[in-house]
DNA sequence: TTTAGCACTTTGGATAAGAGAGTGCTAACA
DNA sequence: TGTTAGCACTCTCTTATCCAAAGTGCTAAA
């Protein structure tokens, strides 16, 4: 059976009705509503019609007419409008960012807190997640208590949170001469490329072989996403969206996304050639929690990548809303990051 | 009217059963299970002259009793008997520190998990927050494009989240020479100290004088407690203890417990003299929301603060287990902590 | 192809009845 | 004076029933 423009006109009206509603849509309220050229018995004929075809579903016979998730999947390819944001929104966006090129951590907490913020969906975000990640140099600074600090410069952020032991006869001027050693020798390589000189790097330094070999296993944990990576903001904002009056509701989307490994498989296997990404729960989706939805956008500047970004909701959520706020949002760290970077482009061939 | 050693033996029962059933005792409980000596016509009696001096509560007429605030209090004042943990448990503490005693933001993560894990609670905690802590070093990391990282070495923990801008005409020597400077010039100051000279040495650095204002202003702003500071595990924890069934209660601790401000204030202003604090909701402390009881006790080791650390939950808290918990998990600490600073003691006069 | 009309289904709210649990009180007892 | 058995009373919780409201599916006519 061929989708009638006709169809497709009163699928687009259920959809929307019931993203703003969240109550089943009868025939009798497209009919009035939305479609008064028809009665609602055609309605209702079309109505049947769509059910079989899949797209909408009924929980009883007397309640209205519900989206299937394909019917969802269907809007967001082919009926959904683009919608703008308010003067208001906008000028959040930018004043949220202003000033924050700096560092990407502390941007991606701001990012998501915006997103969140504007969308009033729970916000995901994975920080900077990239395999031609370069080192640009590294240092170890003394902390007392034969302790250093091992900072690690990239092209993309600056990681400083892994703490090495060293012999106490290491003194401040040899710890100096060891960082810019182990700096020159990593210089340009990307964090997976660490692992492959590995064998050689560790058979050359006979003295420090057990520094050194911290160094490396530090490079190599973070080419994996860590917790510290993976921010998730307000997780109280379901409560504002009618499915998740039911407890069990709430407790499966908690315990979900209390787990920071299970954020990172929800939104962390991208296809990098799509910028704006859908996922629907129970639907071949295996990550995305049942009856949940998440659309996640990845960012990128001045050839950094920035993460991905997206919120976590129910299949219900406001797609149109949702996806236009992740594109300004993109557009404005675009702004932002790339016009902070323009004029000193780095090219680590 | 005083507290005969029966009633105080009854109301032991009652916050005892109440904790572990969560369902309102009744007088023919008690005198069949726990008191066989009396009759329930007695234990009556005795539960409505506790209910006069209000400790007891009823909800309606035909539905036993219930702990009143001021009957936990008494409970854990007086009643309360100290528990034991398994062997598993104590194995389950020693495991998650050991060789952790490094870095001192890493902890506060371990030692909250271990809480919430044991207790079966929701953990707050809050990293270190001294007085006394004093800067030992400072230095200023480049990290490209006129940014430098600038890392603060205390005797408490290694701050290292704030980056400054300084002219790109400053050269790397230049700024080694810079660090070692500005690193003699606040050596073994505290961090509230650091306000009082910010006039003077502002004064004296002309040329840099942007720098040196930044730099002073990130050692002002580590005096408070930041949103790193503040952690919280287990949220969903929650969903285990029935008085949140309602999704009322559920919202109301998620959005309180979601807001890292509000997190600082129900733990923040410990009485540094008392080691293990209970706080116990609608009664006096603003703070603490409603129907919620907060266990916090604050850990130091070998004359460092290490935070404070407790668990939020229901007032109906099986506080003997959480009590256990965190004096455990503070010995562990001791031995740990303790143990590695030993034969390094500082002493900054 | 569209529509009016109507029977049918299901939900949700209101009401009532009865069982169950626990108390308070009284009177008897040690 | 303290303890206890007995019993009436209160309140909740569950189940059943009824009724109105909402929405659909189907049929027959336009």
């Amino acid at each position: 059976m061929k989708m009638s423009d006709r169809k497709k006109k009163i699928l687009q009206i259920v959809v929307d009705e019931y993203i703003n509603t969240a109550v089943p849509v009868s025939s009798k309220n497209i009919a009035e509503k939305h479609l008064t050229g028809v009665s609602s018995a055609t309605v209702r004929n079309e109505l049947a019609s769509l059910e079989e075809l899949g797209y909408l579903t009924q929980f009883h016979t007397s309640g209205g007419r519900v989206p299937s998730p394909q019917a969802y999947r269907f809007y967001i390819e082919e009926l959904m409008q683009k919608g703008n944001l308010s003067e208001k929104d906008l000028d959040y966006i930018e004043n949220s960012f202003r000033n924050k090129a700096g560092d990407v951590e502390h941007l991606i907490k701001d990012v998501s807190k915006v997103i969140s913020d504007l969308t009033d969906y729970t916000s995901v975000a994975i920080g900077p997640h990239d395999e031609e990640e370069r080192i640009r140099s590294l240092a170890m600074l003394p902390c007392g208590e034969g302790k250093v600090l091992l900072v690690i410069v990239t092209n993309v952020r600056i990681l400083r949170d892994t703490f090495i032991d060293v012999p106490e006869t290491m003194g401040d001027e040899e710890l100096r001469n060891a960082s810019q050693v182990i700096s020159k020798l990593f210089e340009g390589k990307t964090l997976l490329q660490v692992k492959d000189v590995e064998e050689k790097v560790l058979s050359e330094f006979g003295q420090y072989r057990q520094v050194m070999s911290e160094v490396i296993e530090a490079l190599k944990s973070y080419t994996h996403p860590r917790d510290e990576d993976i921010v998730l903001t307000g997780a109280e904002k379901i409560f504002n969206h009618p499915e998740y009056a039911d407890i069990e509701n709430v407790k499966n989307f908690l315990t979900v996304i209390s787990s920071k490994d299970k954020i990172a498989e929800i939104i962390g296997d991208e296809d990098d050639e799509i910028q704006i990404n859908v996922k629907i729960g129970s639907s071949g989706d295996a990550d995305v929690p049942e009856d949940c939805s998440v659309v996640t956008a990845t960012y990128s500047a001045g050839g950094k990548n920035l993460g991905t970004y997206g919120v976590i909701g129910p299949i219900r959520m406001d797609y149109t809303k949702v996806i236009t706020v992740l594109e300004n949002v993109g557009r404005a760290l675009e702004d932002i990051v790339g016009s902070k970077n323009k004029d000193k482009e780095d090219d680590p061939k």
